[in-house]
DNA sequence: AGCTATTCATAACG
DNA sequence: TCGTTATGAATAGCT
């Protein structure tokens, strides 16, 4: 039983690193819900095994918790790039930005693993191999995040779109039906009204709609 | 000092609390590492503290892990389909299947990153280092090209629907002026006249102005 | 799954 | 917040 402090890197060895999954995720899970209960903390953990398996814990409901945390991160993003200032050559900045980091990074990567390989010692060289890995996958990472937000959010926007637009055709549809009526029962000033505050404020969501989505129509050059 | 072994119920002194949801969140979210490392798991930890603070961590990217998790728990239970039209579940399916892939992806490579470099010398090292370096940049690029291939559909969904939408607004703009005109000419109430025509200027003013100057200040709510 | 010897985390305090 | 230390908790290695 000659315990040693463990390395943390990949366990190779199959069983005992589905041994140490369970342990150490029920471990972790025990932590999380102490944490939530001593501290009044809100806590929400997901733990996909290597296998693809689903571990989740939550204190309240783990939708919730990702809606606020959603909510969070879309507010910290938009904050300061929104501040910044309001026009869409920012936009297009902060776009044009992320590429020229990308590439950026990925001739650093590049120059990193250009280096001579030759002259170092094993050791050299997997500590070479630790700082790459780290760069790609913050990269990726970065990269990964941007991506979503951005399908993210057209998303959001096709769906607004879409539902303005029944909208609009519905009312479209509805002030026919009226002018049949009309011509008919020549028209009273209430039907107008409503009719009128119901087209006021659909054109106004348009406003905000088309704002958005013709922002991210020019957000990535095609 | 003489240390007790505590309670599991919220600490009811403030500064305490505190003390301990600091210790205690860093304690967990190391842990959480380590497991993610020790067995290559993807975790996803978010706390939000009594007052609201976010902290939060994950293995991979957030966001993809969100997705995943989705995905994961819509396949459980039977998801009570949204309205959205057709044309956005095809998206969405795309968009699903576009993360699943990435994350599959994402874990093939790490994979082929945690083999064991110990054993190699110099020139195998340089091979597999050669071989990762050729696997990540192949699916960086199939990655990229898929984001970019959605970013693109989604943009010119979003684009087809504004332009429709316009449209559509535009006829109904028609239309309102047209009524109003007619109920000028049959005398109708003034007053409802009056305010239909200002609520109709307004609201056509702001379409206006969104359309000008983008109204970016209104993309994203305060 | 259990069982310890160890390492690790952290409560209490400065 | 930070550091220290005594102590309780977690867990690596075995069975």
């Amino acid at each position: 039983m000659v315990r040693q402090k463990i390395q943390i890197k990949k366990i190779d060895n199959l069983t005992a690193r589905q041994v140490t999954f369970s342990k150490r995720r029920r471990g972790l899970f025990k932590k999380a819900q102490e944490l939530s209960t001593l501290c009044d903390a809100d806590i929400g953990l997901i733990v996909f095994s290597a296998t693809g398996k689903l571990f989740e814990y939550s204190s309240s409901s783990m939708m919730q918790l990702i809606e606020k945390h959603k909510m969070q991160s879309e507010r910290d993003n938009n904050t300061p790039e929104q501040l910044q200032s309001s026009n869409l050559q920012s936009e297009k900045k902060t776009y044009a930005t992320l590429s020229r980091d990308f590439v950026e990074k990925n001739r650093e990567l590049r120059q990193l693993h250009g280096e001579e390989l030759q002259g170092l010692g094993l050791d050299e060289l997997m500590k070479l191999e630790k700082l790459v890995e780290g760069g790609i996958s913050r990269v990726l990472k970065i990269k990964g995040d941007k991506f979503m937000r951005e399908i993210s959010s057209l998303k959001r926007k096709a769906t607004q779109l879409q539902e303005e637009n029944s909208q609009l055709k519905q009312q479209s549809q509805a002030r026919l039906n009226e002018e049949g009526q009309n011509a008919i029962e020549q028209g009273h000033s209430a039907d107008s009204i409503t009719n009128n505050r119901s087209l006021v404020n659909s054109s106004h969501q348009d406003c905000n709609d088309s704002d958005t989505s013709l922002k991210l129509g020019l957000a990535f050059p095609y």
